[in-house]
DNA sequence: TTAATTAGTTAGTTAAGACTAACTTAATAT
DNA sequence: ATATTAAGTTAGTCTTAACTAACTAATTAA
C-alpha cells in the first residue's frame, strides 16, 4: 500500500502537537489543521488501521514505532527545507508553506542530497 | 477558479510534444503520460473550457496564450529543478522524477529566490 | 467494398480526502 | 437533577482525477 501525502502531514502534525502537550487528541489535530472534527475521526481510523498510530480508550493517540519514523522524517525535511528557502531569501511564511508541500514529493537519494548541501550551506 | 497540478502536468506535456512534433493530438498525451484516452479526453475539455487550449476540428491541441505561459513555466522549473538535483548528486532518474513532482510545490517567491541561487550555482 | 484499425467521446466506476448534518457519550455548570 | 458544552463517530455529499466498457466516426488495408 502507498504511503500518502495527507497521512504524513498528519503524522507530522501529531508529533509536533506531542512535542508541546502530554496528550494528543482528535481535536488538536483538526484545531491545528483547520479540518473538520469528522475528517481527522476518519482519517485517524485510517492511520490506525495502517499501524501508524493507536488510540487508548480516553481517545489519546500515540505513533507506533514507524508513524514515529515517518513523523520525524517528514518533520525534518519540513525544517530544512524551510530553513534552505529562507536562507535563499524567501519570507518565512512562503518558505513553510513551499517547504510543506514539497516535503512529500522528495525523495530518499534526493533528500540525502539535499541535507549533505544544506549542511554545507549552514556553515 | 484554483489552478491544478494535473493541469500543469497536461499543459507543460503538450508544450514537450509541440516541440518534437508538428501536431499535438490527444492520443500523443495519453501515450506519453501512460494515461488511458478517456482520461485525456476528460482533460483536454477542461483546459479547453478554461481557456488554456484549442482544439481544432482535426484534434489537434495548441496552447492558447495563457495556457503557454503556465506550460513554458512549468517546464522551466521541470527542468532547472532537474539540473539541480543532478548538480547536488542526484542520479538523472530520480532527479526528474522528484523535479516533476516538485515543480506543482513552488510558488513565485521561492521560485525566484531558487533561480537566483541556480544562476550562481551553474557558473 | 467491406473489414480492420485508429482517434475520440460518453457513461459509469473507483479512490482519496475534504465537507455538513446529525448522532452518542461524557464532562461541566447551573 | 437537568442543561450545556465538548469530543468523537456515522452517514452521506462533493470534487478531482484516474479507470473500463462501449460507442461513433474516420481512415487504411485486403
Amino acid at each position: 500500500m502507498k504511503r500518502l501525502e495527507s497521512q504524513e502531514d498528519y503524522l507530522e502534525k501529531i508529533l509536533q502537537i506531542s512535542q508541546i502537550k502530554e496528550t494528543v487528541h482528535a481535536i488538536d489535530i483538526a484545531r491545528e489543521m483547520s479540518f473538520s472534527k469528522p475528517s481527522v475521526s476518519v482519517a485517524m481510523n485510517k492511520l490506525k488501521e495502517a499501524g501508524y498510530i493507536n488510540i487508548n480508550s480516553k481517545g489519546e493517540i500515540s505513533l507506533t514505532e514507524s508513524g514515529l519514523a515517518i513523523a520525524e522524517k517528514t518533520l525534518e525535511k519540513h525544517v530544512i527545507l524551510t530553513r534552505m528557502l529562507i536562507y535563499l531569501g524567501v519570507d518565512e511564511k512562503t518558505a513553510k508553506e513551499d517547504a510543506c508541500k514539497m516535503e512529500h514529493d522528495i525523495s530518499d537519494k534526493t533528500w540525502e542530497a539535499i541535507k549533505k548541501h544544506a549542511k554545507f550551506v549552514e556553515k
